[in-house]
DNA sequence: TGTTGCTCCCTTTTT
DNA sequence: GGGAGCAACA
């Protein structure tokens, strides 16, 4: 028996072991809330609560695995039969069995992003809409637009008039093309995401026989990341937990309003508000002491929260004493920002393992730099979020010959293959299609007879469809037909692209269903398993919901990246970067590092440009972090706290405004070690000769070595000049435009035009 | 008419 | 690493 009193505080204790009927848990950021789910699951289990009647819907699957787990380990009950996954995931498995009546016995798909983008857009072509005019939304657009429409479950026209003033005249076009798309689903037997969870209300509100069912069978459900529930999420839930109007089950929603950070794909915090009304009778428990961090870490978490515009009324505190401090560096450019990041994560490497140190940002493509630095240092690192495995297009290819294999009318699916074949362009492979799903042999033979390669593949896949096989040995039998392929549309890099189809194999493994493995693949997709342990994290913000590690980074604290430029228009939207921030700076429990650098490459600009710190590192206090500025050397410095923050000054400068502070100008310029350059007035714009113009330069030139002199900073009152140099004041910002190698660069200064400086003369700081 | 190759652009976050 | 738009070619 498990001692549970003596395992939880009072208001875990009370949530793991309440007894039936709705309660709300709301649980602060590293509140031991999974600690609390996973006792409830064991407690659950000693009261003779037989698995199977227990679902758990978490945000992923390993959440859910990971609670199962240590449950099991906790109760000696293996768990096995609690069903556990993403809504999405339930929906699927729950509709394979109960199929919607408009699919009558014809299989279905479901679609990814991609597929949906494609369908969209030929849809988009049919219709004709948008044709010569360049202010019509790109597809990418409109299908985050639709979803949004759905998720919000709000007219198109509202959507546009919130978040898109512009698209306004629009809006009769888009709608047509929303139905267009409706309905293409259902002619082609595919479902999208937001399908999935609208038919599965459908079934619990219409297909009682089914409703009553499942009921029975889930008799415990438990929502995690409540607050990141959409509105017909929230209704599935409902229903599962009995007819509407009659007094609901059994159903513990677990959730944070601070954290709550998928309000763009239609999350309602309001969920969490209304959870009483939804479920009348629900007890609300709060958790609120953290056990996870550090004083110094709560201290910036709770700060970002004191500056909300809509305030939580909640600060975490925690009885644990001491912590080191959380530091604030900043790298001269994003360049060294990957050095530096490097570097520092070799450090925390020789006390952490390497799957306690995690580096977050707010962008998948934030982290190429550091991926490539750390490809270099041989670190070993796992990345979440951004594009996934499933959506590179060699997979995809794939995945296209198993879907067609599934669904003969998966049309995404077909022209995909089709295109693949040498004089197959779209049109072609539209006709194709039309010929091939009229089911008309002769017109098939006519359409295809110029084919005869993707008229082969077809082939092959119809003898796949007559003998069915374990997926893995179907999946291996596509990768030999498809191999051909690969080496034609990658010659370069096929080898690695096969490599990293082999690994499908090895996940497909385990499944006995094709149909399942690929609605697995679009919906979580699967870990690969080996190797976890002995690498260091990298994540989108997003993806690292739910997670700790003893030691976090974020990177890319700037403007116009954290928060999103995309973010600034509207306050609830920026309100959402803020909470985003609380959740990235609370996933650490022991020391956390924010990197917030001072230029970023930039292609528009042909150059390095300067970057304001981000919004939420300005509104820090200075005694919140200890401050480290990278030098020109390429090693990093303290900077005293009380002296002016970047929040102060405004952000750093370049060159402008008086002359610096003899402790700046005891900083290490070092452009005297490089021997003599060149005379060069900085009075004049200078012309620069031809073989100057390679912009943009690489920074690791061999006279540069060091990625941190892309642009390097120096005070401009202190140290001498180099020969042949003379200094020039100019106030205001400039932006640099382009490297010229080896040590100097291109500014452009707003009213004085370009200018060739020094790049140590950029100024960073005491501007 | 349709395909292919080129350039410019941009690149949020997820199921 | 694409998507979209444009121009040249079959």
């Amino acid at each position: 028996m498990i001692d549970y009193a003596k395992a939880l505080n009072e208001a875990q204790y009370a949530a793991a072991t309440c007894g039936d009927g709705p309660v709300l848990v709301v649980a602060g950021a590293g509140s031991g809330k999974t600690r609390t789910i996973t006792y409830r699951l064991a407690w659950l289990a000693e009261q003779g609560v037989s698995p199977e009647s227990m679902l758990l819907l978490t945000f992923t699957r390993k959440a859910a695995q990971e609670m199962l787990h240590r449950a099991g380990l906790l109760c000696d009950h293996a768990l096995a039969g609690v069903q556990g996954g993403t809504f999405h995931a339930f929906a699927y498995g729950i509709l394979r069995r109960f199929r919607p009546e408009w699919l009558a016995d014809r299989p279905f798909t479901v679609m990814d992003s991609a597929d949906i983008t494609a369908a969209v857009k030929h849809c988009k072509e049919a219709l004709g809409l948008g044709k010569g005019d360049r202010a019509f939304p790109k597809t990418q657009a409109i299908v985050g637009l639709l979803s949004k429409a759905r998720n919000k479950e709000l007219p198109l026209a509202e959507i546009l008039q919130r978040e898109a003033f512009h698209l306004l005249p629009y809006a009769d076009g888009l709608t047509e093309l929303g139905r267009r798309y409706d309905a293409f689903r259902r002619e082609t037997g595919v479902m999208d995401y937001d399908d999935l969870l609208f038919e599965l209300e459908a079934l619990l509100r219409h297909d009682a026989r089914a409703a009553e069912l499942l009921r029975a069978r889930y008799r415990h459900i438990l929502v995690d990341e409540y607050q990141d529930t959409n509105l017909v999420q929230a209704r599935i839930v409902r229903l599962l937990a009995g007819p509407e109007g009659e007094a609901p089950g059994n159903v513990m929603a677990v959730g944070d309003e601070a954290q709550s950070i998928y309000a763009f794909r239609g999350a309602n915090v309001r969920n969490i508000l209304d959870f009483p009304r939804l479920f009348p009778g629900a007890r609300i428990i709060r958790l609120e002491e953290n056990y996870r961090s550090t004083r110094p870490i709560l201290a910036v978490a709770n700060n970002l929260l004191e500056h909300a515009a809509e305030s939580f009324r909640k600060t975490l505190f925690t009885r644990r004493e001491g912590g080191s401090p959380v530091r604030l560096v900043t790298p001269l450019s994003d360049k060294s920002q990957a050095r530096l990041v490097v570097e520092r994560i070799r450090e925390l490497l020789r006390t952490h393992l390497p799957h306690e140190i995690a580096v977050l940002f707010r962008a998948g493509f934030h982290s190429f730099a550091l991926e490539m630095a750390l490809n270099q240092a041989g670190i070993a690192f796992r990345k979440y979020g951004g594009l996934r495995y499933a959506e590179a297009a060699h997979v995809k290819d794939v995945v296209a010959f198993a879907r067609l294999l599934l669904n003969p009318l998966d049309m995404s699916a077909f022209e995909r293959l089709a295109a693949l074949h040498e004089g197959i362009g779209p049109k072609t492979a539209q006709k194709l299609y039309e010929a091939a799903a009229s089911g008309d042999t002769a017109r098939m033979g006519k359409a295809f007879a110029r084919h005869a390669a993707f008229r082969a593949d077809m082939e092959f896949i119809e003898s796949l469809r007559a003998r069915p096989q374990a997926p893995a040995l179907t999946l291996a039998a596509i990768l030999e037909q498809y191999r051909p392929l690969l080496e034609l549309h990658y010659p370069e890099d096929w080898p690695r692209r096969q490599q990293a189809l082999e690994e499908l194999l090895q996940m497909a493994a385990g499944y006995t269903e094709l149909d399942l493995f690929l609605a697995d693949l679009a919906l979580e997709s699967p870990e690969e398993e080996e190797g976890g342990e002995d690498r260091i994290t990298l994540s989108t913000i997003h993806s690292a919901k739910g997670l700790e590690w003893n030691a976090v980074l974020i990177i890319d604290l700037v403007e116009d990246r954290f928060p999103s430029r995309h973010a600034l228009a509207r306050p609830e939207d920026f309100e959402e970067e803020r909470r985003l921030m609380y959740v990235a700076c609370t996933r650490a429990r022991q020391q956390l590092d924010l990197y917030a650098p001072a230029t970023l490459y930039s292609r528009a600009e042909q150059g390095m440009t300067h970057v304001n710190q981000s919004p939420f590192v300005r509104e820090m206090g200075p005694q919140l972090a200890e401050q480290w500025l990278e030098g020109f050397g390429g090693g990093l410095r303290r900077r005293e706290s009380g002296f002016g923050t970047p929040a102060a000054t405004g952000g750093h400068d370049l060159p402008g405004g008086p002359a610096t502070s003899p402790r700046a100008a005891a900083g290490s310029f070092r452009g005297k070690e490089r021997g003599a350059t060149p005379a060069l007035s900085d009075a004049e714009d200078c012309q620069l000769p031809p073989e100057e113009r390679l912009s943009p330069a690489p920074a690791a030139s061999p006279a540069a070595p060091s990625a941190t002199r892309d642009v390097a900073a120096a005070p401009a009152g202190g140290p001498r000049l180099p020969q042949g140099y003379c200094r020039h004041r100019i106030f205001g910002r400039g932006k640099v435009v382009r490297q010229l190698p080896p040590d100097k660069v291109q500014v452009n200064f707003p009213g004085f035009g370009l200018k060739v400086i020094l790049a140590e003369y950029l100024l960073m700081e005491d501007a």
